[in-house]
DNA sequence: ATCATTACGTTCCATAATGGAACTAACCTA
DNA sequence: TAGGTTAGTTCCATTATGGAACGTAATGAT
């Protein structure tokens, strides 16, 4: 399978990085949590090649991540911000940053720290569990197939070829091993 | 600035994408959090050529995200399993699931739910603060310079070179806009 | 003993993605 | 009129990737 054909997986992850997994694409997002607008201060800040740019912010705005606002009139000047789809990625930012200070310290702590408004603390972002609340520890949190999942598999026939576009949870005796782990856990 | 350097910046979204942010290695960690371990079923699952597999596990087991476990001897077998820096992308695993549910759905539902062990329910995974544990918004979550950056910024002469490698949160005026916030709101 | 199969790679090569530098376009300022 | 700013685009050499074939070390079938 080609890069480019995995949207067409049937997986959220695989959809997600079909926008975001490119080089360069979640650091631009960085730069436009940061407060980065314009093209020549996205170039100036990351370093990268302007050809490299310019198709990066031509396929988040397609996407729809972010949209381009004009600034000025005269010559027409577009600024580029996160909609609210792109807003939206802060989980994926939050999470990436936290592994990197808990991983890849280089001995001097954390780069950027992140301040609760609401609460005024320097804090980390935990993941939570939407129904009790709950801290998430990962053995805890058990993927089953969902409707999404179900409707593809009903419609595959003889295919063969949308088999392969299926994700691992596909599998039966995974699948088997999941529903044991809900009933006996 | 070359891909391959971005590990070279003072930032620890761009040291995270470093090791994570190639083509496929997301995928090769989902596989993995869904219990694949041998190179012939993540080749099998994700359709990647064997060539690409390699080399991204490879890379992988010299990041210390995943370990080469022998499951048999004669011939030895290995079997790639998440360390605990790998069970640790779990966050951004469940970030990056949510986001392509929320904004990427064709109609048909999530492909995968999430059961969460201790209270038995679907759940959705929600950023809270370490700190005062509420739901975190993301107009409530102020990036400040940390000691990791104050040190680099430290060490910086008159290089020049070395101011590359430091993210946007560096720039002056919008550090000062971020103690703005903190203050007055 | 010979042949097929399994598992895990590696090699080779055509195609696609990327990086760097130069070029364009539309305006503004001195 | 010369040069500066901003946002791109074009061109081309270098890298990365995908696909198929090949290699190796074993097991199992005939």
């Amino acid at each position: 399978m080609r890069w480019q054909d995995i949207d067409q997986q049937v997986c959220a992850i695989a959809r997600t990085l079909s926008i975001v997994g490119d080089r360069w694409t979640l650091l631009i997002v960085r730069d436009a949590f940061l407060g980065t607008r314009r093209f020549a201060d996205f170039q100036r800040q990351l370093d990268i090649s302007r050809h490299r740019l310019a198709d990066r912010l031509e396929k988040l705005v397609t996407a729809g991540v972010m949209e381009r606002r004009p600034y000025q009139e005269r010559p027409v000047r577009h600024a580029y911000h996160l909609t609210q789809m792109g807003i939206e990625l802060y989980p994926v930012m939050l999470s990436l940053a936290r592994w990197g200070n808990d991983w890849l310290d280089d001995g001097s702590g954390p780069p950027v720290e992140y301040v609760h408004r609401a609460c005024g603390k320097i804090m980390q972002a935990e993941l939570h569990c939407s129904e009790c609340e709950a801290p998430l520890n990962p053995h805890d949190v058990i993927p089953i197939i969902g409707p999404g999942l179900r409707t593809a598999l009903a419609r595959r026939g003889g295919t063969g070829e949308a088999e392969n576009r299926l994700p691992p949870t596909l599998r039966e005796e995974l699948l088997a091993e999941r529903r044991k782990d809900l009933q006996g856990g």
